[in-house]
DNA sequence: TTGTACGCGTTATCAC
DNA sequence: GTGATAACGCGTACAA
């Protein structure tokens, strides 16, 4: 039925290890047998069945991406499209293409990455997310497979490849932007507080506030996953204090825009009564209203480097674990302004 | 080095072929030997070889899926993740996992199609967005390799099982709604004409007008893949009219939000001097600023029952094609007021 | 430069 | 119930 590299042997009057070859682009193959071969493939449409290749030479030309379980909400945040666009890119210029394996919750994501490895579905994984306690990047690096990370991992630091940006610095910078505006008040909204990224971004906060000797107040900070529900609850209870923040340094784009609309529902405005700034600067930042103050932290670049770093591990055995930095920009758009 | 069903089958003191039933379950096996074999396995850690398995079994446990070229706008929609998830979820009820070739531009992503196909890399097929002169649609069918599509296929529609949503009725539905609200000035704006969802919400949309005994107008639509800098001078020209719209019917919440900013960039306010609607109801809808009205099509759903049909058709050879509507739901929010 | 023969790790078809 | 044995389709020493 299917048509195999035997039927192209056949046709084109060589042995299947010669059709083999030229496949591979073998060198010592006569260019004469290569164009009959060739044309002997076209005339029957050959193409290589990947599962027996994959076998016979122990690489599947594919890489395994670990997203966040689908159940949760960050799956919905435009940070993954951007990231597996930049991954994408990388991946093709190699010829490589992309496996996702599918799981509800950890326990499934984590057998599913153990499928990927010891099922031999891919040649390397990227973990799109890390969190503290990371049981995939424990499994991952005692069992010596080829991966990277996009975000820094909790431990293994300096022995395991990572692509990320300078979170501390960037939320610094950010925080100091708002100082420089003049506000002092100013509150932090983050997410889990089991991402690395959290507590990086959260430190660089307290570092700028601690430069500009304005006191760092616990109330002011607020960690929830509360894009919906809970969010209106915190940012009313932000507003509530006897000193409400005149700025807030937001973890994401769409968290930000999530308290614009909050603050928008009890009439205060955006940027006249309080500046709101975040970071990622994806599509929707440039598009919300008002356009919001964003860190740019360069996804696509986030996962082109995480992929081709990861490929040149393939490619080369003993390659050091590296760490790689994205550099980051604030964009200034309308929903920052000085304090009145 | 690693662990091969030999291994098991020696611990175990049977035949590999016995192991091989025991990981299948085939009934026909002992207990005893049952949990004999199931102790070696776990005992070394073992794991099959999906690629020796797919080469023996001929299938992969894997389904395909195409998107839009990454390098596209569309990408960047969070219509995408939300489908993902739906078919991720069902895949992951029969243990199939997902597969993601990569392409830069279209003849990219269509020899990406044929190398799962002729490559064996895949069970089956989703088609996460098609246009009108759908290459892959031309080569899927007529190679007879299962698939599905998420939309409506422009040709072969019932011999292609498709799921979708009642686009036309949907558009007609959300019409009436700015009609009811005493609107007559509507203007729709829409993607690229050369997908078929968007002919057919334009139609929806042409229909409410027609049986409102409305004037349909030219230069009330526009056609642009304008979420930046073209949309800007789209709308601008729109206000500018003798007669402006007074309301917008809007292709997806993400164009909405871009129209949300221009407006609000030229001090119009909505809901008071205009209203807007869109489609898709993703998170963005409710976080907007006003909060969308807009259609919920349920992408969850498309996606899982894409996947839910791709798998019947997998199971059951001699299966129909089928065509599945999903139901929609105006979701009002705040963006559509009554005319004054 | 090209052909032969074997192995990659499974599943499936027979036997017993 | 279980064990040999032959595919599955390809890559690669080794030989020629």
């Amino acid at each position: 039925m299917t048509v195999t590299i035997k039927d192209v042997a056949k046709l084109a009057g060589v042995a299947p290890s010669t059709v083999s070859r030229v496949i591979a682009n073998n060198p010592r193959i006569s260019d004469s047998t290569k164009k009959k071969v060739r044309d002997a493939m076209d005339y029957l449409g050959y193409h290589p069945n990947i599962n027996a290749r994959s076998l016979a030479a122990r690489s599947t030309q594919a890489l395994g991406l670990v997203m966040p379980s689908s159940a949760d909400k960050a799956f919905q945040n435009p940070f993954f499209p951007e990231v597996i666009r930049g991954i994408s890119t990388k991946a093709h210029e190699k010829g490589f293409a992309l496996y996702i394996s599918t799981g509800m919750n950890e326990a499934e994501i984590f057998d599913g990455v153990v499928e990927m490895v010891q099922g031999r579905r891919v040649d390397g994984i990227i973990l799109l997310s890390t969190s503290m306690d990371d049981k995939i990047v424990e499994y991952l690096y005692s069992s010596h497979f080829p991966f990277t990370v996009v975000g820094k991992p909790y431990k293994y630091e300096d022995k395991i490849s990572h692509v990320d940006n300078d979170n501390y610095r960037a939320a610094g910078e950010l925080t100091k932007h708002l100082i420089d505006l003049g506000h002092e008040r100013i509150a932090f909204i983050g997410g889990s507080l089991n991402l690395v990224m959290t507590t990086d971004r959260l430190l660089g906060y307290e570092r700028a506030l601690r430069n500009a000797n304005i006191p760092f107040r616990e109330d002011y900070i607020v960690h929830e996953e509360f894009l919906k529900e809970g969010g209106s609850g915190a940012v009313e209870a932000l507003m509530a204090l006897a000193e409400p923040p005149t700025a807030f340094v937001v973890m994401d784009d769409l968290m930000a825009l999530g308290v614009l609309g909050m603050l928008s529902e009890k009439g205060i405005s955006v940027p006249d009564d309080v500046s709101v700034v975040s970071f990622n600067n994806v599509m929707l930042a440039e598009l919300s209203n008002p356009p919001l103050t964003s860190v740019d932290i360069n996804i696509f670049q986030l996962g082109y480097r995480a992929a081709d770093c990861l490929l040149d591990t393939l490619e080369n055995e003993d390659k050091k674990p590296e760490r790689i930095i994205i550099p980051h920009k604030i964009i200034d758009r309308m929903s920052s302004a000085p304090y009145r």
